[in-house]
This record gives C-alpha cells, sequence and structure tokens, in this order.
DNA sequence: CCGAGGCTCTTTTTT
DNA sequence: AGAGCCTCGG
C-alpha cells in the first residue's frame, strides 16, 4: 500500500493544484479551461493513468478523444510511457477514427447495415472524390446550375456538421439555393451509398443516426466507455457534441471530461462551435469547472503580447493567464521589401540561432496563414541549407499517382466504389476513353447497378464497339481478380503488392522513362513501402493487446456480456490502411528530428517551440482578406483571425519573430500589403523598440497592381529579383545592423534592417523623431 | 481515342 | 503562378 500511495505521489509530484484536482476528480463531468501553455497534456494523461493504476478503471473502458492525429500519437506515447502495455488496450483517437472503428463495428448487425446502407467494408471518400460525387449529384438531382459545385459542397458540409440529414434540413420554398442544396445533398447521399462509401462527415453523422434508431447497440458502448475525455473541447462541432452526448448522456452524470480553451478556438469555419465549451456548464448541470491559468512555456513578453492581441476580442471566458517565467527577450520585428526577402531572412536568423547554440533546428518553427506561402519559404530553406520538415499531413498521399494506387486499393475491397474506378478506369491508359466510359456510365444508371457491375457484360451496352468490348471484359477481370485476393489477404502489404503487379502501374511508368515517371514509379514503390510498415506496427499492437496481457473482462454482475475486444478488430487490414491514408496522412513528417518545422498556424496548434518565426504578417495575408470583407457582419471571422494568432504567439517559448514583406505576388499580381493590424497591437516595448519605429499602422486599401497592366514597360513598381536571386542568405549586410547614418534628407538614423548588398540594397533605417522607420537606398546613405 | 496546348479561375485554415 | 477544364488536331 504503501509503495502505491508513492507510486501515486509520483504521478502527481509535478502537478499545481488546480491540475490536481482536475487528475484527481472522482466522478461526473468535469470542465477544464486551460490556457495555452498550461498542461493540460499532461492533465489529461495523468487523469488516465490515474484512473487505470488507481481507480481500477479497465484500459479499454476508457476513450480518449482528440482532434488531430498528432495529438493523438503524442498522447499515445505518453500513456505508454506511463502505463506501459496497458496503454494500448485505451482508445486514444480522433473523433473521426474512433467514429470509423465503432462504425464498422455496429455495421456487424445486419439490421444497422440494413438501415444505414453500408456494409464494413465501406471505403472513405476524400473531397477530390466529394467533388466528383458532387457534380453527378447534381446532375441527377436536375438542379438548377445557379450554384458552382464547390460552393454545394460545402453547405453539404456544413450540414452534416451540423448533424442534419437531408430530411432535416429546413429550407425555405423561396430559398432557391436552399432547395439546391437540399436536393443534390439528397442525390449525394444516395450516390455515396450506393458505392459503398462514406465522406468524412458521414463518418460520424451515421454513427449518430446509427445511435439515435438503435438505443440498444448505443447502449453497450455507454456501458463500455465509463470515462471520456475530450481534448481540444472548443473545436467541437455540433455533431461531434451529439456523439458525446450520446455516449455520455447529461441526466446521468456521466463521466466527461472535456478539456479545452475558448481563446483557441479555429476551427469555426469548419463547423466548430465554440457556443459547445462556452454551454457546457449548463448542458452537464453540476458539472465540475477548472481553470489552468498558469503558462509552463513562455516568456512574460510573448504571454504579455498574446495576451494584448487576444483581449481585444469580446465573449470570451473569464480566465488570466499567468506566469512566473523572466520577462526574457524582446519580440523581433523582420521587415522585407517582398516575400523572397522574407524567407530569406527567416533562414538567416534561423542560421544566426543555430549558431548561438541555445537553440537547436528541432526547436524552431516557421509559421505562415495560407499553404501556399510554403514555397517560397521551402526554396529560401534549401538555398541557405537549413534542414527543414514541411508538416503539412498528407503531401505524400496527395501525389497523383499514389492517389490512383489508393484508388485501386478501394476498388479491391469495394469494387462498387464508382468515384475510384472512374478515377482509373483508364489508368495506366488501357484505351477506354470518355465516349466508352459515358455509355458504360449511362447504362448503369439505366439498370440501377455500379459502374463495376456494368463491366461485367458490356456487349450488352449499346454503341460499343467490339474493341470497346473487349477493354472492359479485361478492365473487369482485372478487378475481380484484385477483389477475389484483397477477400483473402492477411495483410495490406501483400495486397499493394498485387495491386501493383496486375495493373503494371509502375511497369507503365518505368517504360515511359521520363524523370518524371520514375520519380513517380518510385513513390509507389515508397507506397508499397508504407503498407509494410502499417503491416509491422499493426501487428506489433495486437501483440501488446494480446489475450496474454489483455486486461481481464469486467466480472461485475450484470457486465458478463460486455465486449472489451479492441475497436480495430472489425476493420479488415487493407481497410485499416486506407483509413490510416485518409483519416491519418502522412505520419513521416514528423516534428523535430533535428529539423526547423515548417506549417501552417492550425497545424501549430498543440505544439511548441523555443523559437516561432510568423511570417506573412501583414493585412489581407494574416488576417485574412475573408475575415477583413464586409461580409463578416459579427466580427465572428475577425476574432478567429485574432485567436489564430494567439495561437501562434503563445507556440513560443523564447523568441518570437513576426516578419512581413513589403510586397507579395499573389495570384499573379503584385499586392502591397499594410502590415498587420495585429502588431499594432502589441505594446511596442514589447519589441524593444521606441513608438515611432514601428512600421505604420494599416490605413490605406492595399495597393494592387495587375502585372498586365505594366507589362515589360519600366514605369510602375517592381521588384527587383535580383537580390533575392544573388544573395546567399549569408551577411546580407547584417553587419552593419545598429550601425549610425546620415541621409541628405531625413538626418540621422541606425539601421534595422537590409535587403541585398552593394549600393543598391534596400536599407531600413530608423530616423527617429517625426521620420521614424524609413526603407531606403544604400547609397544614399552616408556613414554617420 | 489520345495528347497538347490554350483557356479560365482560383485560394484559408483540415478531419 | 499554377491547376484544372476545354477544345482542337493527329
Amino acid at each position: 500500500m504503501a509503495l502505491a500511495l508513492n507510486a501515486e505521489n509520483e504521478l502527481l509530484k509535478d502537478l499545481n493544484e488546480p491540475q490536481k484536482e482536475a487528475v484527481l476528480h472522482g466522478d461526473g463531468p468535469l470542465l477544464v479551461l486551460s490556457g495555452a501553455g498550461s498542461g493540460k497534456t499532461r492533465v489529461i494523461t495523468r487523469r488516465v493513468a490515474h484512473l487505470v493504476q488507481f481507480r481500477n478503471v479497465f484500459p479499454w473502458r476508457i476513450l480518449a478523444v482528440t482532434f488531430t492525429n498528432k495529438a493523438a500519437r503524442e498522447m499515445r506515447e505518453r500513456l505508454v510511457h506511463l502505463l506501459g502495455a496497458q496503454a494500448h488496450e485505451l482508445v486514444v483517437s480522433t473523433f473521426h477514427s474512433s467514429a470509423a472503428m465503432i462504425l464498422r463495428r455496429v455495421l456487424r448487425e445486419d439490421a444497422v447495415a440494413q438501415a444505414v446502407g453500408l456494409t464494413r467494408a465501406f471505403v472513405i471518400y476524400d473531397d477530390g472524390d466529394q467533388m466528383q460525387i458532387v457534380k453527378r449529384a447534381m446532375r441527377e438531382a436536375k438542379v438548377d446550375p445557379i450554384m458552382q459545385p464547390r460552393e454545394i459542397l460545402h453547405r453539404i458540409d456544413q450540414e452534416k456538421n451540423a448533424a442534419r440529414l437531408p430530411d432535416d434540413m429546413v429550407v425555405d420554398v423561396d430559398d432557391a439555393r436552399g432547395v439546391v442544396v437540399q436536393k443534390t445533398y439528397r442525390a449525394y447521399q444516395k450516390l455515396l451509398r450506393a458505392a459503398n462509401a462514406v465522406d468524412f462527415g458521414d463518418l460520424l453523422l451515421l454513427l449518430v443516426d446509427v445511435f439515435r434508431k438503435h438505443p440498444a447497440v448505443l447502449e453497450q458502448y455507454q456501458r463500455r466507455f465509463r470515462h471520456i475525455l475530450v481534448d481540444e473541447f472548443q473545436d467541437t462541432n455540433p455533431v461531434q457534441y451529439e456523439l458525446l452526448r450520446l455516449l455520455a448522456p447529461p441526466e446521468r452524470r456521466p463521466n466527461l471530461v472535456v478539456v479545452g480553451d475558448d481563446d483557441q478556438s479555429i476551427y469555426r469555419w469548419r463547423g466548430a462551435s465554440v457556443d459547445n465549451i462556452l454551454n457546457f456548464p449548463e448542458q452537464y448541470a453540476g458539472a465540475r469547472v477548472v481553470k489552468l491559468e498558469q503558462n509552463y512555456r513562455s516568456d512574460q513578453n510573448i504571454l504579455d503580447a498574446a495576451h494584448a492581441v487576444i483581449q481585444r476580442n469580446t465573449r470570451r471566458l473569464p480566465k488570466k493567464l499567468w506566469s512566473d517565467r523572466p520577462k526574457g527577450e524582446t519580440l523581433t520585428i523582420l521587415l522585407n521589401r517582398d516575400e523572397r526577402a522574407e524567407a530569406q531572412e527567416v533562414a538567416r536568423r534561423i542560421h544566426g540561432l543555430q549558431r548561438e547554440g541555445f537553440i537547436k533546428y528541432s526547436g524552431m518553427a516557421v509559421f505562415y496563414r495560407t499553404n501556399a506561402q510554403s514555397r517560397v519559404l521551402e526554396e529560401a530553406m534549401r538555398l541557405a541549407r537549413v534542414p527543414y520538415t514541411l508538416v503539412s499531413g498528407r503531401s505524400f498521399y496527395d501525389r497523383a499517382e499514389v492517389r490512383d494506387a489508393a484508388a485501386y486499393l478501394r476498388l479491391m475491397v469495394n469494387p462498387r466504389s464508382d468515384a475510384d474506378l472512374l478515377r482509373i478506369i483508364n489508368t495506366p491508359a488501357r484505351g477506354i476513353g470518355d465516349t466508352t466510359v459515358e455509355r458504360l456510365a449511362d447504362w448503369a444508371n439505366q439498370a440501377g447497378v455500379s459502374l463495376y457491375e456494368a463491366t461485367a457484360s458490356p456487349e450488352r451496352i449499346a454503341g460499343l464497339n467490339t474493341a470497346a468490348v473487349r477493354r472492359l471484359s479485361g478492365f473487369h477481370a482485372l478487378v475481380s481478380s484484385l477483389h477475389a485476393f484483397a477477400q483473402d489477404a492477411q495483410d495490406s502489404a501483400s495486397a499493394v503488392d498485387q495491386m501493383l503487379k496486375e495493373t503494371h502501374l509502375v511497369d507503365s511508368l518505368m517504360t515511359e522513362g521520363s524523370d518524371e515517371s520514375i520519380t513517380r514509379a518510385e513513390n509507389l514503390r515508397e507506397f508499397l513501402g508504407a503498407a509494410q510498415e502499417f503491416d509491422l506496427n499493426r501487428a506489433a499492437a495486437a501483440v501488446a493487446v494480446s489475450d496474454a496481457t489483455r486486461t481481464p473482462a469486467p466480472v461485475e454482475p450484470g457486465e458478463e456480456d460486455l465486449d472489451s475486444s479492441p475497436l480495430t478488430e472489425d476493420t479488415p487490414p487493407l481497410n485499416a490502411f486506407l483509413e490510416q491514408i485518409s483519416l491519418v496522412g502522412d505520419a513521416d513528417a514528423e516534428v523535430g528530428d533535428g529539423k526547423v518545422a515548417l506549417m501552417t498556424l492550425h497545424a501549430a496548434k498543440g505544439l511548441e517551440f523555443d523559437a516561432v518565426f510568423l511570417t506573412g504578417m501583414e493585412e489581407g495575408v494574416f488576417p485574412h482578406s475573408r475575415a477583413l470583407r464586409g461580409d463578416d457582419v459579427e466580427g465572428e471571422e475577425m476574432a478567429e483571425e485574432r485567436r489564430l494568432c494567439y495561437v501562434g504567439f503563445t507556440r513560443a517559448r523564447r523568441r518570437l519573430f513576426v516578419s512581413l514583406a513589403q510586397c507579395r505576388s499573389l495570384f499573379g499580381e503584385l499586392r502591397y500589403n499594410p502590415p498587420s493590424s495585429f502588431l499594432a497591437e502589441v505594446p511596442q516595448a514589447l519589441f524593444g523598440i521606441a513608438e515611432q519605429e514601428l512600421p505604420p499602422a494599416p490605413k490605406e486599401t492595399p495597393y494592387v497592381k495587375r502585372k498586365r497592366d505594366w507589362g515589360d514597360e519600366d514605369d510602375g513598381p517592381r521588384v527587383d529579383r535580383t537580390y533575392s536571386q544573388t544573395s546567399d542568405g549569408e551577411g546580407i549586410g547584417g553587419d552593419v545592423r545598429g550601425m549610425r547614418v546620415r541621409h541628405n534628407q531625413f538626418g540621422m538614423g541606425r539601421i534595422i534592417s537590409t535587403d541585398g548588398q552593394g549600393p543598391n540594397a534596400k536599407v531600413t533605417v530608423d530616423f527617429g523623431g517625426q521620420v521614424g522607420l524609413k526603407r531606403v537606398i544604400a547609397r544614399f546613405l552616408m556613414p554617420g
């Protein structure tokens, strides 16, 4: 017993009071309001460990849900560290992954499968597939072409996020667009079911639907999951919340622990509703509320800056983040001529920090608002030989050839998947062209069968010549053979291998012989490698939860029938691999590893770094122009941008660099954006510079000049790219920083930063007083 | 039936 | 600037 007590103290020893309170909280709902860097992941993992070790809760009765796979992976690792092999019996995954697993499970029951219209082999469609289906749905529902497919899809997604099936939509009769959405939505769902496919939204929505309609099924899971913990609760959308309410009904005072920070809610656009966290205490009457307000991560200057920005938002839950950390270094502004100069400057600073020796590459990160900004940054990192990883999650699986391979795999497990069939019916080219496909599709439509089924007897299809018939038969034989193989496949690698062989995907690329096609062939081999790795991991996990190590099933009366098996059990190996691809993405792109991390602000949530570079701090870039448009009446979009800024700032432990460019090319036009309004919100002392040195606050509208307006003439603004291209990121006048200089017109000043080198370098000089910051050409300056 | 080339339109963030 | 869509010529 003494030993156990010691162990318990061990588990609690480095926690502060509110953290302990959350970890030790007994039964009933709990809301943990946790500010940035206040140790919430630690609280969740310790609580789970505590439940298992000291409250004798079976690990398989605990469901811990996160939003991103990164977060889930990290949590699992920490739990393995705390609990050992038992941790593998916990269900730790994202909302979508756990919903997918449970959905496959409940489909075991015929009644459910019937009602939902899916089999256990269902496949998950991604964004591209969804677009295809929407277009087809629009045709079949014969809707007025008053809306773009993209927009309709967005509306459908929103409906799903709100937990509404087509029939649940409330549409006004004279709301023409609403009618279009509803009709398309209905046809869209029919097409998905016909293809034995679901989209991301369905994973949650259909499960909610099943639970609502089959109380007995729901009850099994209510009984099984005695403890549910949700991370990043501020980002739950209504379907997710509904799922939680079903599994943990408020009136039962369930053991539901939700952890979140309303200031870090950045997924409103995806249907997340901050109200979920704001109203939780009412929804779950009697819920305990614990606030984690001590920040352990960032130096005070950084926290002050973050606070200055976020406190401009109204409608926040009252809390005040504090820290006993030192003030630390001041924040640094990097003002640059254009985005290339910006990227180079960031690379240069990264080198600088690394050379100082206190911060390693792996402790640094570069953030940006939109993915499009990453390209220039990547280029600069390569040029400057800064090791970096692009944390985008899915780059590898987004490549065309890899998606082709995935489409074949999905077709293997589920030949009815029309979207996949259409994708690869002529890849590699096998002489089945548009006309043939159109006739095939028409016939399938008439007959009410899938495209694959239609290829079974192509001779029945009118208008096809003998060659086309022969080719379709050949294709059918291929898919049917692959399907048969997939039925018996014990692992995913053998299926991938077989698929690559039979389809000649690799061979055809190799015969093509171009550099590019060889790269693509290599990607496909890498895809096979990914499948092998996946199989190994799965096997290892299976061993960990094998009967030998399994925590015994319950012996409590009335619980003999409780299913304690791993949730993954019902997912066939190939589906599991596919699920990993679509739900988890590229697991290789891990943070750390001696490399600087490049990512969007959204991807940065939940991470922390010694040094953070927040690039593109310009009005229109960040905050994004969408949030600045007039249609944001509530200011909600702007509030979300501000929260995003808060998230970005609070990722930094020690150093925070904010950088901006005077002009930047966007969609082929040069844009002159004023500095981000967020910069003006930060007290200037935090930058360690006097008031007048700051870039001017945004007032004029961004100056935009279209390229074709100025053609090849030398008039109009131009960016001289030669500086960016010739300089190597080393010593672009770096040593003149702080130097005193004199200018004929502006007088005495101090150099803040430089772009380029030589007499034509652009130099930012602080002239003080009325003049303030000016950018001037180096040759107009005299040493002061 | 296939590929090349010109055209348009686009972009926020992701499970 | 780049991707995807469409049209045209082989």
